[in-house]
DNA sequence: CCTACCGATCGGTAGG
DNA sequence: CCTACCGATCGGTAGG
């Protein structure tokens, strides 16, 4: 059935995922709507039946990932107390998560601001709402006496963008699985807060 | 002179300096050449007397920003042989120029890949020989027993982006100047590299 | 899923 | 520095 010429109906998550992927690529104002469908093999207004418009994209894989965030942080730092195995879990699931949803965090952390309002807004607090929960932990560990650092806000700031960083260069073919990435970019967080 | 409506005669400097302000808060392809004009109040045809055009803008902000760093780099690191003195001024010129260079760095990281061949490959290419040229330092350090890292290259990747993420949240008249922000990470990169 | 088409806006040029 | 204007392309709609 796979044969040259072959018309498969488009879906709303093939037309999501392309998006995805040119987004990602060239960004969301470099990235035409005629791109999308010449990618899937369908003119332009045939978009129409499977999303709402150009903005309805970003919003979708914004809000999906941005709340897939704090999800994972959720799960991941559940019933912990000790504030170094909740900044490694964090940090573990952070970078885990940029590992393996690439195109996802390189469109939110370039195009979020390129949402309307009043989703913007909304999707900006939500990722605050992350960096508020790793921050807590840093500054936990250090009231505690666990970890020395001089300003938490900085060691978060850092600790974050180095694990954002992870999707501009990660490769799945790559030398090292997403794993072992994970682990030891976890290693240079606890070692920024002076881990003891 | 300076009344309502006076007529500042636009220069090159001011076009750049435009363009830099809005491709940082707007992205390259979500600024157009009508809101540069209008923050100079002057029509859109007058910019042409002051640069090539969009791209020109774009290139010469890229083509200054990556020479600036390797500049940076070679001024800082010259006449040190200790790794570690290596790196500390390597990383402390690096971040220094994300707090000073705010909008420069945001558009070189975000809008170089919307470069026109061949400068976008020329780009890069400079922008890979700052990368190199750090990794080589903290493979110095490995190999002289100087630093405790698994992979110099993930180690790389992640000073980098930390001293990057700078451009993004330094504020001038915040609770830190650029020399103690750049005086902090600096003792990051260090901690991540586990320089002893 | 398509063709036909919309108004708006884009970067850029002509010509003064 | 301007007005006038260019072709191209944008996201999106009508209507089937």
């Amino acid at each position: 059935m796979t044969r040259t010429g072959e018309r498969t109906t488009v879906t709303s998550a093939a037309v999501l995922d392309s998006a995805l992927t040119l987004f990602a690529e060239l960004g969301y104002h470099g990235t035409a709507l005629s791109q999308i469908a010449e990618s899937l093999e369908v003119r332009t207004p045939s978009l129409y039946n499977h999303m709402r418009g150009k903005q309805g994209l970003l919003l979708t894989i914004v809000r999906g990932t941005v709340t897939g965030v704090l999800d994972d942080f959720a799960a991941a730092t559940d019933g912990l107390t000790d504030p170094g195995d909740k900044l490694r879990a964090a940090v573990r699931a952070y970078a885990l998560r940029h590992a393996s949803h690439r195109r996802e965090a390189i469109v939110v952390n370039r195009d979020t601001s390129s949402l309307d309002e009043p989703h913007r807004s909304e999707m900006q607090e939500l990722r605050r709402r992350h960096d508020h929960a790793l921050r807590a932990i840093i500054e936990e560990g250090v009231t505690a006496g666990r970890f020395s650092v001089d300003s938490p806000a900085l060691a978060s700031f850092a600790i974050r963008e180095m694990c954002v960083s992870v999707a501009r260069w990660f490769r799945d073919d790559g030398p090292r699985t997403a794993d072992q990435v994970a682990d030891e970019y976890t290693d240079f967080a606890m070692r920024i807060v002076g881990s003891r």
